[in-house]
DNA sequence: GCCGTTTTCGGCCCGACTGTTTTCAGTCG
């Protein structure tokens, strides 16, 4: 019988799952030891299996944070399927470790307490002992404890307790823009993981100084998005908002808010690197400031707290706890693209195929974005359900732009299309249509569960295609909801690089580029674009997600081609585009800019 | 168990808060 493929996930969990149990015997050092192991596998791209493969236990062994034991650990779950430790301790203690203490304030001490008096081993039974009024009469638990579970398990049921950040940042500057005509405030800043961009969002926390701190604290409690005040200190309130989440508000004092603000911003792990690059330094780092002894550092802004550790300053987007540190010691970290700093948006879709907006409306709502140029990609014919355009339908599109382009100024609309990739790799469109169009973009909708050898096969076949200029949403992915087909990326960016394709980072809930891919194609000299995908006139605010991914994947403004000008953009996508003599591309081009 | 601008051994991040205690364990960010 074939056994299931050990997949990075599963090495991770059990990496995570192990350090736990080890946490709640309180043995030394070894928890952090597996913590570390996971966040380098988490942080490699491509699968271990395919790594160990290549080149055996060395490759595996290069992965930071992995050394020689753990690096025989994922050999013998790679080669057997199993674990011999990891069994024994799930065999001695046969709880779901991981999952419980997901649960807020259930750490691993706590999940052992409770199986030892109750057996439970699932959330579901600590739910039902909870319920049942059995945790509070636990030695070292209480009623509080009880509720405070059982809040936290509620928290957890609603959807993981985390959202995609599209939900999450407009929220949160709401309620930054009620807060900040309070009388005596001075800052007032998102922290966390929503500071980050990142993906998803599990809370909002909010940092600020203030001469005036209760009157913030009584402004803060009557605003309408607060549903329910959770804990209260004079500095600290943590609440839940009306949209379930949970968040804090932490009044600061002047002359730590820099160092506060990197506390606070995070990520766990680049905290934790910091502190020890100041600990080598002779320094100690915390929230209250950069401290020599017992003086304080200057550290009021972020960029002292960097400075006096020797280091470039780093944006949060890519606060990690990768590489970061080591690249701003050497002063390289790069400039990553600004936002705001898109000129125009290559994938938008109007009412002739999926879309909400008529081209017009579309094109208006861009230029109010600020941007001086879209493409219009409506889906093509094998999209049936999205209305996909057929080859007369899309040729009486172009005569639609060309008619509205004539009475636009300083706005541009480029003929394209999404252009669906077919299961074999052949394109939905025929090469006459395409070569009419300024941009050919391509993307995969259908027979998404192909192996990933046939797929990796069908794409390259399609990014070969001598009119292809950008390839859409290339791993079918959306956050939180759809994992994405199996795709072979170092080839598929390989492929990029060779047919001179530029590749999308998309957006829309979908942020397809994952950040690990866009900084691999950067350094593989791939070019990207950046797209709303929108589908109404209200979705060019995806492009702001869109430069956060991109920036989490270190890219700057000269890696992407929607930077440019018009002008410029089409002489850039001109030059990663085939040699077309006579192709509708470069003939298009002469008409537009003579 | 890992790792090295303190490099093959001896270290390994920091402070605050909560709830249960009666001096602290556990969790979090």
């Amino acid at each position: 019988m074939p056994r299931k493929k050990v997949t990075n996930r599963d090495v991770i969990n059990i990496f995570r799952e192990i350090a736990l149990y080890l946490r709640a015997q309180d043995v030394a050092f070894k928890p952090q030891a597996y913590e570390v192991a996971a966040e380098g596998i988490a942080g490699i791209r491509g699968e271990l299996a395919d790594l160990y493969k290549q080149c055996g236990v060395k490759c595996i062994d290069d992965i930071p944070g992995v050394g020689r034991d753990l690096s025989a650990k994922i050999e013998e779950l790679l080669a057997t399927g199993k674990l011999d430790v990891y069994d024994k301790l799930k065999k001695k203690y046969p709880f779901d470790m991981l999952g419980i203490s997901r649960i807020q304030d259930v750490g691993p001490k706590t999940v052992f307490k409770l199986y030892r008096a109750l057996k439970t081993k699932t959330i579901a039974d600590v739910e039902r002992a909870a319920k049942q009024n059995k945790i509070a009469s636990i030695p070292g638990m209480g009623k509080k404890s009880q509720d405070k579970i059982l809040r936290g398990i509620a928290y957890l049921k609603d959807d993981e307790g985390r959202r995609i950040i599209h939900d999450v940042l407009p929220y949160a500057r709401g309620l930054i823009d009620k807060l900040k005509t309070t009388s005596g405030i001075t800052h007032i800043d998102i922290a966390g993981s929503l500071r980050r961009c990142k993906e998803t969002i599990g809370d909002i926390d909010l940092l600020a100084t203030t001469s005036k701190p209760t009157e913030l604290v009584r402004v803060f409690k009557a605003l309408r998005k607060i549903d329910e005040v959770l804990e209260e200190g004079p500095n600290k309130l943590m609440v839940r908002y009306v949209n379930g989440l949970q968040g804090d508000l932490l009044i600061l004092k002047p002359d730590e808010y820099g160092a506060a603000l990197v506390h606070f911003t995070g990520s766990r792990e680049h905290n934790i690197l910091l502190r020890e690059r100041a600990k080598r330094k002779g320094m100690k780092l915390s929230e209250h400031g950069l401290f020599k002894g017992k003086t304080r550092v200057t550290s009021r802004t972020e960029e002292q707290v960097y400075k006096h550790l020797g280091l470039q300053f780093i944006p949060p987007e890519i606060r990690v706890g990768g590489d970061e540190i080591e690249v701003a010691a050497h002063k390289k970290i790069p400039t990553l693209i600004p936002y705001g700093s898109l000129k125009g948006d290559l994938q938008v879709q109007t009412d002739w195929s999926d879309g909400n907006g008529s081209i017009e409306e579309m094109a208006h709502a861009a230029r109010e974005c600020g941007l001086s140029y879209m493409a219009v990609t409506d889906h093509t014919k094998g999209l049936t359900i999205a209305h996909g355009l057929d080859e007369k339908r899309l040729r009486q599109q172009g005569h639609e732009i060309d008619r509205l382009n004539k009475n636009l100024r300083g706005f541009t609309i480029l003929k394209s299309t999404e252009c669906d990739v077919l299961k074999d790799g052949r394109l939905d469109l025929s090469d006459t249509i395409l070569k009419t169009l300024d941009i050919v973009s391509i993307s995969v909708h259908s027979n998404t569960t192909m192996n990933k050898e046939d797929m990796t096969e069908r794409i390259i076949r399609a990014l070969k295609h001598p009119l292809v200029n950008i390839f859409f949403h290339p791993t079918g992915r959306i956050v939180a909801k759809r994992k994405g087909y199996e795709l072979d990326m170092d080839r598929v960016i390989r492929a990029c690089h060779e047919y001179h394709v530029a590749l999308e980072v998309n957006g829309s809930a979908r942020l397809d580029l994952h950040e690990t891919h866009v900084r691999q194609a950067i350094k593989a000299g791939v070019r990207l674009v950046i797209n709303s995908d929108a589908h109404d006139p209200s979705h060019f605010q995806n492009l702001e997600y869109g430069i956060a991914q991109a920036r989490r994947g270190w890219a700057t403004k000269a890696d992407v081609l929607n930077t440019k000008p018009l002008k410029g953009f089409l002489a850039a996508l001109k030059k990663v585009t085939k040699s077309l003599s006579g192709s509708g591309t470069s003939a298009r081009y002469a008409q537009l800019h003579g």
